[in-house]
DNA sequence: TTGTTCAGTGAACGTGTGTTCACTCAATAG
DNA sequence: CTATTGAGTGAACACACGTTCACTGAACAA
């Protein structure tokens, strides 16, 4: 129906804003320890509502930690697209990566943070969610490396540990970025040259090991 | 004092013995989620204590954070010196130091479980407390790069940043060991790969850039 | 032998916890 | 217009929480 009054509210809509609500609730308050430790009750009175409330939403804590991991990586696999399509030329690839990623980090601060924490320090479940997305990033990393570097130079076994080489160190970044979001710059500038050691290493790896790879 | 009855106990011993028994109990508790997130009662109630009785020991879970941390790193600093020592020749640097690092991981789980989660997700006084303990260490690992190799051909700066490239490595790896100790030695044998992909980026790196460091 | 020290006790407090249940009452469907 | 649905309510539960306090009794110093 939805006449008169422009404020009308339809039953879904004012149910997803109660939810977006509790998500944010529960990263705002994990952000000063962590999920594990803040309670259901915290959550609902800081949402405004009645605790009971929250099951009408999520079964448990770690369901809403796994849905904020789910956001988190959705709003993460966006950013990687540009990522790809902004390093085409492998001369600035790290360059043109880098900015991209620091921005994400700055404009998603709380779901860095929540990743970070909860990857390590998380209920079972969230911390495998985490590392699972984690895993994917790094295999689409491989072939990425595979498909616009020099394939058939590498094994695919060291394009692996050189992809996870990078994710690891982007990850290391993306942790201090959220820690210490004033020295960004600073955090930038280091990680740009140590990014560079690193793909210095890769680029001249085969030519000082015996090669058995190459097919 | 003390006579007959090897059993008896002095009142110091006993004291220690009682602190002992706490933090491994909280050691073990937090194991399960974390820090943040136990009490003093479950920890009180492991030991076989009354509740009060903690307090005696220590004035909060924090501060008992901070002697977890404290008693980890005497530790792992002792182990470092193992790595400094087994490894003066540059050539097997790297065989010689990760069976070591390997080594006092698996002996020492837990202790490197709670560092690896209250680096991100403790009390910011432990965060802060690690943080400083890893960023002694890669100052140490600098000045032992600076000496051992060639210090005038890099700049103090690169060696910096290497040494942080490499410790946030081993960071890392020690990690996924907590993390997964049935894969110990799949872990290892790529972490040592990855090392000699970062170490060859090392050694060819000034020849790559137009110098302007080296004095 | 006598007096002191102090690790550990046990009761008590106010408050926070997850989860249950029967309920209300506005947005929807028929 | 009427019936149904379901997001949010509020009371109640049994229990866990940190911290206080006065206490006990064995190890100790004198």
């Amino acid at each position: 129906m939805a006449e008169d009054e422009g404020t009308t509210e339809s039953r879904a809509e004012r149910k997803e804003r109660t939810r977006r609500a509790i998500l944010d609730a529960a990263l705002a308050l994990a952000a000063d320890s962590n999920l594990a430790a803040i309670s259901l009750r915290q959550v609902a009175k800081q949402v405004g509502v009645v605790p009971t409330a929250f099951y009408r939403h999520f079964g448990s804590l770690e369901l809403l930690g796994l849905a904020l991991v789910d956001e988190s990586f959705r709003s993460l696999r966006l950013m990687l697209l540009d990522v790809w399509r902004h390093a085409p030329e492998y001369r600035d690839f790290i360059d043109g990566s880098l900015p991209i990623v620091a921005d994400h980090v700055r404009d998603n601060r709380s779901h860095y943070a929540f990743i970070a924490r909860e990857r390590v320090a998380g209920p079972p479940r969230v911390r495998e969610a985490i590392n699972h997305e984690i895993a994917l990033i790094t295999r689409e990393l491989s072939t990425d490396i595979a498909r616009s570097g020099a394939a058939e130079q590498y094994s695919s076994t060291d394009i692996g540990l050189l992809a996870d080489l990078i994710v690891s160190f982007v990850v290391t970044m993306a942790e201090r970025l959220v820690e210490d979001p004033d020295s960004e710059a600073r955090t930038l500038d280091q990680a740009r040259t140590q990014l560079r050691m690193l793909l210095v290493g890769a680029l001249n790896w085969r030519s000082r090991e015996p090669a058995d790879g190459g097919r």
